[in-house]
DNA sequence: ATTCTAAACGCGAATTATTTGCAAATAATT
DNA sequence: AATTATTTGCAAATAATTCGCGTTTAGAAT
């Protein structure tokens, strides 16, 4: 099967075993349609896998930024693949609702600030995310 | 006392009753030079309130933008006061460390993202961290 | 193919972070 | 001073994440 071969080659490439357990975590990535928290993974693996093994792989993948990490104020983290193209998110605070947010050329600015930074060598990594009002929240308030 | 009644009426104007232990939080945030978890706020109170008091209290002021949260990455939430000019971290992912980046200039991406959006009336805030290796420890590093 | 070994796993328990229910206390209003 | 809706403290519950450790296993070396 030719899609995890590519998996199995990427965990490789960063210096980790391609188990069953990573490969399937991928997996359930690559379907996803939105950042999905740790129980969610859970969930959604088709043979089980312990919670541990989880966060431990969430982890490890997030360090070597195949996976990126989300905040979406859930108190507990979501994570998405980081080889998508460019983008962010918006999220309603009511009820939260997730859209897409591309365009928001976020290379010049890093290059910017690390060019005016005291302290900082590298930026490896950005979260930008915008918490606002959906419509349909919007005008259900309005009622009340 | 001139500052606390400021903060008495912030705290009124937002339809909550200014206690001794918001007061006291917003105390602990103006003389913080960073942003704060909630256990730090705990341990900076000049009198000690209970935790579930101060979980609530920075719900609430969050909730009222007062304060706002901040994600840094360390599986606990982080918040800061709101009324801060605008700016954003730089956060060390080896150390931890933290630097303040200013000139982000959001205001427009916001507005033009609202007017792009299919489903969202309002963007209230937005988090937007950079994540990287401060110079000490990226020297650290090639030392290894 | 078999052996070897560091890395990864599963399990259970521990930690850490946050929330909740409820009775008592209290800030603001009258 | 009396009233009342909020807020507090406490203790316990729940949620999120991590850790220790004995066992298994992927990939490298024979």
């Amino acid at each position: 099967m030719t899609k995890n071969d590519a998996n199995r080659q990427l965990l490789r490439k960063s210096g980790y075993k391609a188990t069953p357990s990573r490969l399937a975590i991928l997996g359930v990535f690559k379907k996803a349609k939105k950042p999905l928290s740790a129980q969610e993974v859970i969930n959604a693996l088709p043979r089980s896998a312990d919670q541990a093994t989880v966060y431990r792989a969430l982890k490890s993948l997030n360090e070597k930024g195949i996976l990126r990490q989300i905040d979406l104020r859930h108190n507990h983290a979501h994570y998405e693949l980081a080889d998508l193209t460019e983008h962010h998110h918006l999220i309603c605070l009511a009820c939260g609702k997730i859209e897409i947010v591309h365009h928001c050329n976020m290379e010049e600015t890093e290059s910017r600030i690390l060019r005016s930074s005291k302290h900082f060598a590298e930026i490896k990594q950005h979260a930008l995310e915008f918490y606002g009002i959906c419509k349909s929240c919007a005008a259900r308030r309005k009622k009340l």
